[in-house]
RNA sequence: GUGGUUGUAGCUCAGUUGGUUAGAGCAUCAGAUUGUGAUUCUGAGGGUCGUGGGUUCGAGCCCCAUCAUCCACCCCA
């Protein structure tokens, strides 16, 4: 049989690796200067957790795991009934009880419910862990793709919204990517639908704006009218995306449009706290949060502000996005708890900086020293000495055959090893070893004593 | 889920209107060179042309199906 991989998933080799580490290492490192603890969850959950939190498209993208033991002929009758629901598109609990997780949000709010009670709130924790989409693959999106999320559960403080604005901004600086942190608020979407007659329509509504830089806004309005708004519904639409200006001149206008609506005037108040919040922190970044009246966010469990990441200069969808969820636990029958969070998608930002070409060089550098093998005494020899450097951390390999030093060289540089240490007879009669540079080519004998000062 | 693209050696790719034994560069291995590489020279190995069918005297090339890739739509990280 033709080894395989399945649709969208890879392998990732030790380079790749390296460079996946410095993002996931960048992240971590970030989440928890802010405090936030980790959490793992499985890998698998029930489907009954995932179904319906994503919409009816992000249903349809969750993927099911068979149940065992379908073809125990006992059963046999029950399954080819209850199977003839799942062909007109329903799930049944009889065929397929677990799925893959989709995102790492839905099960935080499972955790959190089922142990409501045990933590103190607010509660705030990292994950970093991979979720499955049954999309079809193409640039940028996998069927296997790893999420780093950040959430604080159990405020209603805006205080917790800057935080996750300013972790945007920290790791994007850090990882030297120019970003734009997109931010908007629910509120004033569903305001919007409001203040149009048209509340019932505020999916359609929102994921037509939301198009609105990829077809235009001669398209978007199409797609309105489609919906079924009406001309003056549109219109005042068309007013709310042509909104320019800088993010005080933005809310100003915004005021005007659907500041007469109560939840509209709360969406601008938030936004204000979180934008003014924001401008105090004097530090000079390259990555500024921007007020974005046209995000939109598929995810339908948002009802504060919400975050989208775009980088700058390449041609890639979001590479973060998030938001504040006032009721998320309220799914799984416990109400009160509300929460706001983001996420970092890994694989994006590193194909943002491998296009980009933003990866240090020294990323790659795995071991610091190579002991050349040269002879059977010789390496005896050196496997000594390399065990002293190594447990004064300095990471060595030996090469495992006596052949031609030409051979070791190559493999040094493959490995991109920085130092070479060669003892031959001659060394180890004087009790010194040669040491070089594989970088510059420059080369010095040293005594044996001094290899660990050497390195240190 | 819908539409398009590509699939030939480990990698990047040639391969004419269908015609004998399918090529190149890089990489690998061996030797020139038994203590100095990333830059020399010589030679060697490596392919059921994605897979399965079909058309044909004859298919890498044409047709159908299927799998995978990349891309777009839907949606999203």
């Amino acid at each position: 049989m033709k080894p395989s991989l399945p649709q969208g998933t890879r392998d990732f080799a030790a380079e790749t690796l390296h460079k996946r580490r410095f993002i996931i290492d960048t992240i971590k490192e970030t989440f928890e200067l802010y405090g936030f603890e980790p959490l793992e969850t499985p890998s698998i959950e029930n489907l009954e957790t995932l179904m319906g939190k994503y919409g009816d498209e992000g249903d349809k993208l969750i993927f099911k795991i068979l149940n065992n033991g379908l073809d125990n002929p006992s059963k046999r009758e029950n399954v080819i009934k209850e199977f003839e629901h799942i062909l007109s598109g329903k799930n049944n609990k009889n065929i397929t009880e677990r799925a893959l997780r989709y995102d790492l949000t839905i099960p935080f709010a499972r955790f959190m419910a089922m142990n409501q009670g045990k933590l103190t709130l607010p509660f705030k924790r990292y994950q970093i862990q991979p979720v499955w989409r049954a999309d079809r693959p193409q640039k940028g999106r996998y069927r296997e793709f790893m999420q780093c999320d950040a959430d604080v559960a159990g405020t209603y403080s805006l205080i917790s919204d800057v935080e996750l604005a300013e972790i945007y901004a920290d790791v994007f600086g850090k990882l030297k990517i120019d970003v734009e942190i997109k931010i908007n608020s629910r509120k004033i979407l569903y305001a919007l639908a409001e203040v149009c007659d048209s509340i019932d329509n505020i999916t359609a509504i929102t994921i037509a704006i939301d198009k609105l830089d990829k077809i235009g806004m001669e398209k978007v309005k199409e797609e309105l009218k489609e919906t079924g708004l009406s001309e003056k519904s549109i219109s005042i639409i068309e007013n709310y995306i042509s909104i320019e200006g800088s993010n005080s001149e933005k809310l100003d206008k915004i005021e005007t449009l659907v500041g007469a609506s109560e939840t509209g005037k709360k969406g601008i108040e938030e936004l204000k706290f979180v934008l003014d919040f924001l401008k105090n922190d004097d530090s000079k970044r390259i990555n500024k949060v921007i007020l974005d009246f046209t995000l939109a966010r598929g995810l339908n469990y948002y009802t504060g502000t919400i975050y989208e990441v775009k980088a700058r200069n390449v041609q890639m969808g979001s590479i973060g996005g998030g938001g504040r969820y006032d009721d998320l636990t309220g799914l799984f029958g416990v109400p009160n708890i509300p929460g706001v969070g983001i996420s970092f998608g890994l694989d994006r930002i590193y194909d943002v900086m491998e296009e980009l070409k933003l990866f240090p060089e020294e990323i790659n550098r795995a071991t610091e020293v190579l002991f050349f093998n040269l002879g059977e005494k010789e390496s005896k020899h050196a496997f000594y000495l390399m065990q002293k450097l190594r447990h004064q951390n300095i990471s060595c390999e030996l090469f495992y055959e006596n052949v031609k030093l030409d051979k070791q060289f190559k493999y040094a540089t493959k490995k991109n090893i920085s130092f070479a240490v060669i003892i031959g007879s001659k060394e180890m009669e004087e009790k010194n070893c040669l040491v070089k540079n594989l970088g510059t080519g420059e080369q010095k004998t040293i005594p044996e004593t001094e290899l660990v000062d050497f390195f240190k």
